[in-house]
DNA sequence: AATGAATGAGGGTTCATTCAT
DNA sequence: TATGAATGAACCCTCATTCAT
């Protein structure tokens, strides 16, 4: 805990973020991430107790420490989703203020115990959705429908993550696509969502 | 010529295109593809002239004699996006008919030539609905919104490709898909496309 | 002995000459050799024991059947030497009409049974010589220094047959370097050898 | 920094330095040489970047650090040839002082970066042979005459190198050849060198 | 006589992890 | 806390040779 100490760490946790990025974690190479801290394998080893573990410190650095990664962070999202759908902006938001971890979490981390994050993730969201459809839709929407529907979602939150945007212009594109979304959904459902959503 | 050579060579393919569909390229183990082919790893080389060799073996197996990958496919793909928005159903039935070849080039060539195709398909899909846009729309659309629309198209495609669909599914969810697509798009564009797509 | 396989075997032993000319014994590639020779691996086998049978062939083909390889070719060399050095000419002469042959045995032979034939032959020229020596010298001459006047003997050898020459071109060579190593060995020697040799 | 460590070093060293003479750099196993080290493969490319570098590390120790091995050294000895030939000795006993770098380099280093070296070399011992010629000969020299007496007195150097002679022997032996080059280039140039040299 | 697929050992190299210091 | 040398298995690939056809 000596101010060395977490130096050292929060090296590690720097260069790692950044090779996981670059690599994933399966190919970064842990030699590449002590090399770009400037500390040792042997430094590493004191500090965590192998690859995964640091990854997985990383990961719950960006969550902070108030947010219980497993289950809390996907009922907040998905909470969100079960507000309807007026809550897009808010989801976003949330996603590009905690970007590193999502792109962490989305598309680095096989390999890891948080291998299948996004599936999980996806799997609560089409829950939502589904429910949201049986409360609201004129129509029965097939629930493979409502499966690729939720992974075109996730597709547009990862265009903003994985793209090169500020937070405004993310949040901005995606006011823009609800205009698509909502008209997109309310011909499907044979439903009138209002002007406001 | 003989059926020993048939057999091994094809064991060969088979296998390592579940290795390379479960771990990607890089992360393929050319030992592991000839165990699960029963060969031994001078056996391969008689065959294939190095791991990517193989790789490409199997995509071009898959494509056939009749298909130029790199520029036909992609022209032959983005042809009929020109075509307005009727033909999604077209361009699902030509992934699903070359599943494992899309599923390879999308998510498990990273290491080889093929590298970025799909990032470059999508690029070539970003000018064809921006150009798209300019022809039909009443209201410009930003090219980022354009982006992230694509994205989405291609969310859709893959949805189909790595879920566990018949090609027959595939097509009904798509039909679907296109109530959804098509009245999103209309309002986005400010735009009547009428009833038939 | 039909037509056919004539054309086989001496096919490679044409690649095979070429080839380890090129690399030498050890780092020549045998599938190489068949591939220059338009031959599968296997027919290499019906016509040779192994990669030193074809060394072996070729060596032995240069060497013409007249020629007991090991002992006659050194006599017949040594022998040369023992008439003096007036017979310089002809052995370049011999050397040139084997160059093949030579530079194989003497450069490329490592890892065959011919390896160290140089050193062997070498080892002959250095008792001729001190024989020589002793029989026309007024004052001795060292072994060790007879054995570096073998070496640059030699060198002037390989010189001709490594170099860019012509039969033509190396005997003319030879001719000026006899003024040079005469009049040193009369220096050495503290003998004159007249002018004619 | 460590005495282990500079042990493991030293150690592949020594038994690179082994194995490069003995098989040259192309055919020495780095498992041999890890095994003549006792030590394991990983080990080594703690210390070395790669065959190569272990190659470039035996040669720099041996030159020293106070010559650059490229330019310096060619210079350095061409530079000697040019004050005449009365500077054989002191050649000879640089060659000696850096024996097996000069073994390595002549004989060993095929496939490395230092390939060609020896080649390099006789090409500056050509150039200044000739300038030496046209300074002092009566007659014009062949420069094809020039090229095998290179050869011949690279012969000698290397008579000296890879012969069993202590520096001493050697350069007793090289005294002794004076006598026979002297005269032989006096004869050849129709110039008298007077008896110093 | 000829094929060419198959073998299995060995090539150089990289890896995450351990451990004496 | 930190070092960095050491481990040993795994990586992709090449080799001379064998053998069923």
């Amino acid at each position: 805990m000596s101010g060395k100490d977490f130096d050292t760490r929060a090296a590690l946790v720097r260069s790692g973020r950044q090779e996981f990025l670059e690599h994933g974690f399966r190919d970064a190479s842990l030699r590449a991430i002590c090399k770009r801290a400037n500390v040792t394998t042997g430094a590493f080893y004191v500090h965590f107790k192998n690859k995964e573990a640091l990854f997985a410190s990383i990961v719950e650095a960006d969550l902070g420490d108030y947010l219980d990664l497993y289950d809390g962070m996907l009922a907040r999202l998905t909470a969100k989703v079960q507000q309807a759908n007026d809550n897009e902006v808010a989801i976003m938001e949330y996603l590009m203020d905690h970007r590193d971890l999502f792109r962490l979490l989305f598309d680095c981390s096989e390999g890891t115990r948080y291998e299948g994050f996004k599936e999980r993730l996806i799997h609560k969201f089409e829950d939502s959705y589904q429910a949201f459809f049986e409360a609201y839709a004129c129509v029965p929407v097939d629930h493979e429908v409502t499966k690729t529907l939720v992974q075109m979602k996730f597709a547009q939150y990862c265009s903003m993550l994985f793209g090169d945007y500020s937070k405004e212009q993310a949040l901005q594109i995606t006011g823009r696509l609800q205009t698509f979304t909502r008209a997109g959904l309310a011909a499907l459902l044979h439903t009138d969502f209002g002007s406001s959503g």
